[in-house]
DNA sequence: TTACAACCTTTA
DNA sequence: CAACTAAAGGTGGTAA
């Protein structure tokens, strides 16, 4: 079965240049179902670089590939610098791109921004090449690139040499050829990926994908404005507090000349940035720690002064090099946003994730968030779906008490406090509440007793001996007896052999190796929750176009619009209801709570 | 000199 | 038998 992948055939094209030539071959162009699409560009920034090419390839006719910025020059319009006149291609090209028929593209984000900034629409419906593999491939370490996904569907070896060739100047055939194959390929790949999504009962979740797309490329395109002197004032004192930190250490003895002559190593300069030396300069100093990670860490920092001057100063190196330093080289010179690139299917749970800058793991301090800001007369408006993943559990397990907890609006964090600690709801301390909270959030992914001490101390600073951890667990599992037999059914699965597993939504995830426990309870939590936040961002669409309100940020359960301040009672409703409506149609019953906030700031 | 895995910390 | 998940990214250390 291993054949080696054959070079394929090149497709016939024909390259427009001017306005009747686009004319006469658009024309039939419209009579078909499905429209494969590509761009060739001058680079990869849709705010700055431009289309050299478009190649649209349709079933049984030749390739057409239009010189962009030729016809631009012909119509005399400015390409990408924000000239959106209308004019005789823009038209054409519009009612192609708009209309019924379906437009197929690999990573069809890409050419939507580059389109959009080229003064032209597309909508509709959208099949991606890239996403549909993603979703048939989530979990499976399988690069999603149009050169693999054709090796791997049609066992043919595209060249992809030219990709960052010199499309500046006089096009080669060589060029021209190559493009006209990028886009007469999808036609090829179409067929193959719907039968294998309708196989795998997949095409739902596909489609929710497709449908994302836009609203992620908008998104991107929208950005988040960033208050950058805002941002150097906190980095100046954090850069400050990072020194005094770094003071503290040195007067400690761990940087500097060691006292400890004896050994070697540790006479010279201790790296406060290196574990291994720290650990080396611990260990010698008769600290027992086998490691410098936190939760080695914060059980000694009463103990040894020196250990909480480390972590003080490890948390504001991070702060500082992570974020301070380097989300300013994010601001676009052309918008003054930033800008992160989304990946739909980023994470093996369906989730977003997200990079450069890292959105989702800004600090949560109001320090940092409070950089990212509205734009003048408009204000943030912040929603997230409240404990998500716990209602996730309580509809997937139907456990009676979180059931009924929830009915109840009641704070299930005090209801387990109460159930293992023996207290009444009343009775129940802050302390107490905090303690449930690890709980909660540990034991539902299948968390043991000795992480579940661990964890409560880091996190949530609740000291336990490992006998009380045992405890609360039994009686988490005793109180929540519905839990319990969601995981007994999920352990048989795993015992079985089982490789995918599957949200209610029908997202699947699948191993190619032997999957661990804790991976098979998450994905129906995890990537339910990504189900959810996706059909909410799609409902968003039609009501938000009728505002001008922008979505500028998502991050796992929180949407993040930007709102002219004379619509915010309008939007928040919209806003609410949408994400309200998104989750209840597979939470129901159990009752959904959306929390939205109001500021000029995030 | 560069490429990569290990370690650590940040988020939901 | 017990097992918390999903990411991005900076830094130091080492292998090529």
């Amino acid at each position: 079965m291993n054949y080696s992948p054959k070079t394929p055939e090149y497709p016939a094209y024909t390259v427009v240049k001017d306005i009747p030539t686009l004319k006469s071959v658009i024309k039939p162009l419209f009579k078909a179902k499905v429209i494969a699409l590509d761009c060739e560009t001058t680079g990869l920034d849709p705010l700055t670089d431009k289309i050299r090419l478009i190649q649209i390839a349709v079933p049984n006719y030749p390739v057409v590939i239009i010189d962009l910025p030729a016809i631009y020059k012909h119509n005399n319009v400015e390409h990408n610098t924000g000239d959106r006149r209308t004019n005789i291609s823009r038209l054409l090209l519009n009612k192609l791109f708009c209309n019924s028929a379906l437009k197929i593209a690999h990573n069809a984000k890409f050419e939507w921004q580059f389109l959009n900034q080229a003064g032209l629409q597309i909508a509709g419906r959208f099949f991606d090449t890239q996403l549909a593999y993603q979703v048939l491939n989530a979990g499976i370490k399988t690069s999603a690139s149009l050169e693999n996904v054709t090796r791997k569907l049609l066992r043919l070896q595209l060249d992809k040499t030219l990709q960052t060739s010199n499309w500046h100047q006089n096009l080669t055939p060589e060029q021209l050829q190559y493009a006209a194959l990028d886009a007469a390929i999808l036609l090829d790949l179409y067929p193959i990926l719907v039968k294998k999504l309708k196989q795998a009962n997949l095409l739902k979740i596909a489609q929710l994908e497709f449908y994302c797309m836009p609203v992620v490329a908008k998104m991107e395109l929208n950005g988040m404005l960033f208050d950058v002197s805002q941002w150097h004032k906190l980095g100046a004192k954090l850069e400050a507090d990072k020194i005094n930190a770094l003071q503290q250490l040195k007067q400690l003895r761990l940087v500097g000349k060691s006292q400890l002559s004896l050994l070697p190593e540790l006479t010279d300069t201790v790296n406060p940035n290196s574990s291994q030396q720290v650990l080396a300069a611990f260990q010698a100093m008769g600290i027992p720690v086998q490691s410098t990670n936190q939760k080695d860490l914060v059980p000694l920092v009463n103990q040894y002064p020196i250990i909480k001057a480390l972590l003080d100063y490890r948390h504001l190196a991070k702060i500082t090099a992570t974020f301070t330093d380097s989300l300013p080289k994010h601001i676009h010179p052309k918008t003054g946003r930033v800008h992160p690139n989304y990946y739909q299917l980023g994470a093996r749970s369906g989730r977003f994730s997200c990079r450069q800058p890292p959105l989702q793991t800004i600090p949560r301090d109001a320090a940092a968030r409070s950089c990212f800001i509205a734009a003048p007369n408009y204000q943030i408006l912040k929603a997230d779906y409240s404990q998500i993943e716990l209602r996730i559990v309580a509809r997937l397990s139907g456990d009676a008490k979180m059931r009924k907890a929830y009915r109840q609006g009641a704070d299930l964090h005090k209801l387990t406090a109460a159930l293992v600690t023996g207290k009444r709801i009343t009775e129940v301390t802050e302390e107490d509440r905090r303690l449930a909270k690890a709980i909660n959030f540990g034991l539902i992914y299948g968390m043991g007793a000795a992480k579940l001490r661990v964890y409560a101390e880091t996190k949530y600073g609740v000291t336990m001996t490992l006998e009380s951890a045992k405890a609360f667990r039994t009686r988490f599992f005793d109180a929540y007896s519905g839990v319990t037999k969601w995981h007994e059914t999920i352990k048989k699965a795993y015992l079985r052999g089982v490789k995918e597993s599957r949200t209610l939504a029908g997202r699947r995830r699948r191993w190619a190796d032997k999957p661990r426990l804790a991976e098979m309870l998450n994905h129906p939590v995890q990537g339910l929750n990504a189900d959810i936040n996706k059909l909410a961002m799609v409902k968003l669409v039609k009501p938000l176009s009728r505002t001008n309100a922008r979505l500028i940020c998502v991050v796992h359960d929180e949407i993040v619009l930007e709102c002219p301040e004379n619509e915010i009672a309008q939007v928040s409703r919209i806003l609410h209801r949408c994400m309200v409506a998104a989750a209840v149609k597979f939470l129901n019953p159990v009752p959904v709570v959306v929390d939205i906030t109001v500021g000029d700031s995030w």
